[in-house]
DNA sequence: TCTGGGGTCCTAGGACCC
DNA sequence: TCTGGGGTCCTAGGACCC
């Protein structure tokens, strides 16, 4: 028996519980209105006005402009997180975290403790409220995809049960575009093969939707319209990836500037591999034009990408490799992958250095870690404000 | 109103090996 | 004169999720 457990509108939430006087007007968290970015979080309040998630900001703006816009305040909202996750384990030792204001709880033998289902779904509920000032949504079900589509049906401060015997009903009673896994390419694809509903999904065979949809897309289908869950969310699965991206207030055509940006990103994700003692064989830069256009590159070399002159030095090649010259750049990102927790030399046919880079940087990050002294390389520094940087 | 950032997984085609 | 079959690794792009 799992419960699949979603806090209300979080980050809407917490600013609700840290400025009571914005308590039931629109709360609309994310970018600035006026500048690039886009809805990261709003109450319900604000969905009457037809605000959502991923909306752009001055889209949102438009719809709702005595909204209250306020700006991502992740530090608090972690925090918040912890004692959230602190409440779920005083329930069971199996949580599964599957984000900030997500998670699963295993909830096999806990009955003696709690009670049946729902009433330890209700004990759960009360006990965060009480700890934090939050709601949360809850779903329970014998697996994890029914779990999440019932904690998702009863939102907000929701409470579900999907009884053994009747998850074909419940699926039944979701409306397609409601099925976790298929967005609006799916939906569209679905929508011309004429299925409308979960169960005409259901009444197509498994090979009707692979030859339609591919191998993978057509099993994932057949099995959740069955309530059958295809894996939506299997456990320890270490990391394979790190990026970092940035989308600029103005398209940026310079290339030293951007190349200043690659080397800035080349040390933040160099020092959170060295945080974590991860190394990757494969970089990756993405760039999107000014048309939203997007492209990207990536190499995976005989040897983990051992510093961070090395990364920059790799991220270069690719970025002037795949640049259309002097095209308006939106968005650049670099990207490691392949992670893993062992270290692979260099060949000794061609030897890149004596690791001189790598163990300075290593140090740098250890000062930086203790808190000893802050290193920054000079090329990334921002010149002071209200300068501007012709010279 | 233009469309964030950090992830995971899948697909198709090519290179290469046996 | 037409060119197998299976496997692995790699790249580029896409779909999807929160």
């Amino acid at each position: 028996m799992y419960f699949h457990v979603d806090l209300d509108a979080f980050f809407a939430s917490a600013e609700e519980l840290d400025h009571p006087e914005y308590r039931g007007r629109p709360i609309i968290v994310g970018a600035a209105p006026g500048r690039r970015g886009v809805v990261s979080t709003c109450s319900y309040a604000a969905r009457g006005f037809g605000v959502h998630s991923a909306m752009p900001i001055n889209e949102a703006y438009r719809l709702c402009p005595q909204g209250v816009f306020l700006p991502v305040r992740m530090e608090r909202y972690l925090g918040l997180s912890r004692q959230v996750f602190d409440t779920f384990n005083n329930f069971t030792p199996d949580v599964y975290g599957v984000s900030i204001d997500e998670a699963f709880l295993d909830m096999r033998g806990t009955e003696a403790l709690f009670g049946p289902a729902p009433e330890a779904a209700k004990k759960l509920k009360a006990a965060v409220r009480e700890r934090t000032g939050l709601t949360i949504s809850v779903g329970v079900a014998e697996n994890k995809l029914l779990a999440k589509l019932a904690s998702a049906k009863s939102k907000p401060d929701g409470l579900l049960v999907v009884e053994l015997g009747t998850e074909t009903a419940f699926m039944d009673s979701l409306p397609l575009t409601k099925l976790w896994g298929a967005g609006e390419a799916t939906q569209a694809r679905l929508r011309a093969l004429n299925v409308r509903s979960v169960r005409e999904l259901r009444e197509c065979t498994l090979d009707f939707l692979q030859a339609s949809l591919g191998q993978a897309s057509g099993l994932f289908l057949y099995q959740a319209s069955r309530g059958i869950d295809p894996g939506i969310h299997s456990e320890d699965t270490p990391t394979r990836s790190r990026s970092t991206e940035r989308t600029f207030e103005y398209d940026v055509s310079n290339a030293e500037s951007l190349c200043s940006v690659l080397l800035e990103m080349s040390e933040e994700l160099m020092f959170s591999l060295f945080k974590e003692e991860l190394y990757a064989r494969t970089v990756c830069v993405k760039i999107r034009y000014g048309d939203f256009s997007t492209v990207s590159a990536r190499v995976t070399l005989d040897h983990t990408v051992a510093s961070i002159k090395e990364l920059y030095a790799v991220g270069e090649r690719l970025f002037r490799e795949k640049r259309l010259a002097e095209a308006p750049v939106r968005l650049l990102g670099l990207g490691l992958s392949g992670l893993r927790a062992d270290k692979v030399e260099q060949g000794e046919l061609f030897p890149q250095g004596d690791g001189r880079a790598e163990r300075l940087e290593r140090a740098v990050f250890g000062l930086k870690k203790s808190g000893r002294a802050e290193l920054k390389i000079a090329r990334t520094l921002k010149p002071p404000q209200g300068e501007n940087d012709d010279d």
